[in-house]
DNA sequence: TATGAATGAGCATTCATTCAT
DNA sequence: CATGAATGAATGCTCATTCAT
């Protein structure tokens, strides 16, 4: 999956072959099909992964009980920041993903995988604005649309700035945006 | 062009063929080149006329005198979702292929064209704000920050709508969902 | 079909590629695939050719006007002996394809094709079977039943004849062989 | 071979890999290649068994010292019919890999172990032969050919009823051909 | 005897693109 | 302007076979 993640950020998610991430993983390409049933579903291992690793880091502000609802909105962003430069491409890569014919492709588990882990962090955030709710700083929505309000706004703004990467080479103001976004969001939410 | 979009809503748009496009259209295979330089560039054509009709919208929106800061923000979501619904299909594909490994093979020209027209929906909904913070309707950030986050959101509740109906079967809530998310966005915006 | 004949023999259908049938045509790989769907189809049209032959050779034998029954059972046996030589290889593979795994990856139309070939050359047998059942030279059997065993018998011996060329590197004795089966085959439906 | 056999028998030959035939017998791939060369031995060892069962129920045939020779043809029916349905897809095969290109890749040992089993079978055949001729009740031709003939009649019905029931979706009537078909052949032996 | 992870050559098939007409 | 036959490089995937343990 190393192989993989490097050779997806060298060459992007088409132009890899099998070959190029099996070369990479020093195995010869049948070995890799010992592991992963097809490209799709090491594609997808791999956003497996890293939504891991972000239902570790929502739960973890989730749980924090020190916090007051806004401050976990902050740590929301910081934690998604977090993620994004963890490896941003994955990332990336995800989001596009989600909308993607190749997910029909991937066998049931996998599917059932991936909805469930991004069932699991979207609860994550519901908590903290059901929290928020309850303490009447947040306006009283259903928790759940404002996390799926706030899943949008991450995804939009990733996929955003990558776009600008490429067609402005500009440097890569993602941290900026997200404050930004986030700046409206909690206001947008707060009573 | 409407050939191109019939067979991309079909088969998806890595499953399309030229000669596919090309039956639709009743023409041969090599005549689409003489129109178009490469699949990429085609598919881009399709990107820049629902570009081009989102701008009209926008540009409508924002030049209406009649209406209240905080009523253009209503009138940008609906032409958002007249824009959605116009062509759901082109649209995701669109916010699919901002950040895309193909942006790399398209002519400089095209690049350059989508751009200019990306900046100015940006711009166009950056004057909406303007007009607010000016009027002390809106929080005093930088308009065009606050129409990226915007532009941000509507990808991202695009994309993540598009997502959840491959993998949750659900109906097509996104009307709901972009009512929501603007209604949070507007609160966050408002002084 | 020339150059596919010509590989099939030099190769065996299994080790032929598609490549060296296309190189062998002066094409490209892709070129094959404009006039057949795939490899099997390829195998398949071969057989329909040699069927279309035999069953030329066996109207024309059922058609005589002149022949006694009997003399139109010898004049069957030549006719066999002749597909035979025009393409023993390709006779061969036949009546192999035909209880083969492959038959199931055949478009629905060439199927039918053979099989109404096959139809038609059993039928041709049994119009001269029911003939000599009128003319009570032969048994009264049902002529299809007699015409199968027919079929049968040849495809039996063109195979174990093809056996008996490999594993004892026999010269082709499928003449004699014809010979002596037809000439219990003919005493047996005498009456 | 057990395993091979239902193996075989559910994928067919082609399409069963060794690391199917290996989970059967639960036994590791590479145990597989203990015991035999490759997997065409592999295929071969069980048209091997066939014959070898073949051959009992011929040499009992031919040994019976109570039956006058046509009831022994009849025997000889009912023998072929018994290896038919002791294990049709096997047989099936035995026939079909008699003139295949795999025969080229068998050791030494084993083409010769067919090519004496299928011998010793012809003979069991020939034998009988040789006593009905004897008894004037047979023709006179060489016994051998009357046995190869009979053989090439067995493997051409059952190939031809295997592609009837793959082409027609026929149900099986392989016996009534078999009937017919020694009735004929009976008739065309008798003096 | 048995394993089973690893192999890697091999191949059918696809499809964007071209170019002679 | 238009054609459409031909291309041929490219690639995902398979599976019989091996060999260090």
């Amino acid at each position: 999956m190393i192989a993989a993640k490097r050779i997806f950020s060298l060459k992007g998610f088409n132009k890899a072959t099998m070959e190029d991430i099996a070369n990479e993983a020093e195995l010869s390409p049948g070995t890799l099909y010992l592991y992963f049933k097809n490209k799709d579903e090491l594609c997808a291992s791999l956003s497996l992964r890293i939504l891991q690793y972000l239902n570790i880091k929502l739960k973890h502000v989730s749980s924090e009980k020190d916090l007051e609802p806004e401050q976990k909105i902050e740590a929301l962003k910081e934690a998604m920041y977090d993620v994004y430069e963890f490896d941003p491409l994955i990332l990336i890569n995800m989001f596009r993903l989600q909308s993607s014919e190749s997910l029909k492709n991937l066998s049931p588990q996998l599917v059932s995988d991936i909805k469930e882990l991004s069932n699991n962090s979207i609860e994550a955030m519901a908590d903290i604005f059901e929290e928020g709710i309850k303490k009447n700083v947040f306006i009283d929505k259903k928790p759940a649309a404002l996390a799926e309000t706030l899943w949008a706004l991450f995804s939009g703004v990733v996929l955003c700035e990558e776009s600008k990467r490429i067609i402005k080479n500009n440097k890569n103001y993602l941290k900026l945006t997200l404050e930004s976004a986030f700046e409206i969001f909690a206001r947008g939410i707060k009573r």
